[in-house]
DNA sequence: CGCCTATTTGAAAACCGTCAAAGTATGTGG
DNA sequence: CCACATACTTTGACGGTTTTCAAATAGGCG
């Protein structure tokens, strides 16, 4: 399935501007992993020698608090990077990534990835702009979690998630709340309420955003 | 002044591998700028020109909530950057930017630093690492704010200012509170316990640890 | 000395987490 | 195809942590 990958490796924003004979090159570098639903793929601490590429599959990245609360800190889907941080600082993964369907990946070696970085200049400063973006939503996050209440920080996430994926978001209520650092019984709390209001729709493991004029009004703290 | 600044941007780790020319093409881009206390640096939301690097004084990036409580995201003294996501990514700033005490900054343009950056991939390697390193610290930061007690919260705080700046924290009681997303009467509550425990002792505007394996232990969340 | 800012303390209330229990889909094995 | 196990969703009651509001004290600077 090696054209496959080529195929899959062009279409990602990072290696876009790359010519055949590149991308034949991360080719080369390109090892392909499976794992099965909840298999996990990295554990937070852990020695970080590879970062990966999704080819198909759901991937989620958490930390662990002191009292054993998960918190998702994202979740990678077809065409995203994950490990990054670590191979790019030197230094352990600072989260754990697990598989949360059965997911196909790349793994390029953490040695392999630095140097063909040195001599592709643009494919590093894609990927500046890929950290930058992440930076940035990290701080909006914190923001959120500093200083919001929970309902408008479960609007915001639903926002944030579905401009990336539609209206139709594909995660459990005990998901949502590791998202969003609240708890399953609050989440289920705020997001009834929206389900009477009409504001959202739901189906075991999936919500479908209804009305999202009001969602946004929600979550830039009015009310609705 | 103006060797003056050459000779502060050869000691910035990003900078630290160049040549003696290359150095003073950064320098002929540096623009210095001079702020006084209090004085606003940009505004969230505001077109990103520039980038800037720290000479002297203190600088506060943070973020509004939606009923105007400030979260401080980070402060910057000496020989650090900042502004950088907004210039590496095309966007407007994602947080405001302000001088705490009067300070002067080297200003570069963004186009003229993207440009340089393209000649000089060892720079942008280290860019990346640098961008890197926050965003691990944004996660942990995430990971605390969603799942962490107040108290862990400040503790943590306290603890990772210190490993940058010493043992003496030159932040009022509000200022903590900003950064670690809680309100001034908590904070003062919180460090007050502290106090009568001699884990840290304070006079105005600054807090110092006095018994750093204690508030270690607070931080990881087993007691004292 | 007087003003402004930082620190402190108290009391009440809100928000949200925790615990407990039950209902409802989904899939699997017999 | 049914029964059962499993995971997801739901609801209620209670209590703790933290915010909010209010007011007082103290330090530093002109």
């Amino acid at each position: 399935m090696k054209t496959d990958i080529a195929e899959l490796l062009i279409k990602i924003p990072i290696f876009a501007s790359l010519e055949e004979a590149e991308i034949k090159e991360i080719e080369s570098l390109s090892h392909e992993k499976v794992f099965a639903a909840n298999a996990n793929i990295f554990w937070e601490g852990d020695a970080a020698d590879w970062f990966y590429i999704v080819i198909d599959g759901k991937v989620k990245i958490s930390k662990l608090t002191s009292n054993a609360r998960e918190i998702v800190l994202s979740f990678f889907s077809r065409g995203e990077i994950f490990g990054e941080v670590a191979v790019l600082e030197n230094g352990p993964y600072p989260a754990s990534a697990q598989a949360v369907d059965a997911s196909r990946l790349i793994g390029i070696r953490k040695a392999d990835f630095w140097s063909f970085l040195l001599k592709h200049p643009a494919v590093a400063l894609k990927i500046i702009s890929l950290l930058s973006g992440r930076l940035r939503e990290a701080q909006n996050r914190l923001r959120d979690l500093a200083g919001e209440r929970v309902e408008q920080r479960l609007a915001r996430l639903l926002l944030r998630l579905s401009d990336k994926l539609g209206a139709i978001l594909p995660f459990t209520r005990q998901e949502l709340s590791d998202m969003s650092g609240t708890t399953t019984e609050t989440t289920i709390r705020t997001l009834s309420q929206w389900k009477d209001q009409g504001i959202i729709s739901s189906v075991r493991g999936k919500t479908t955003i209804t009305d999202e004029k009001k969602l946004r009004k929600l979550a830039e703290g009015r009310d609705s």
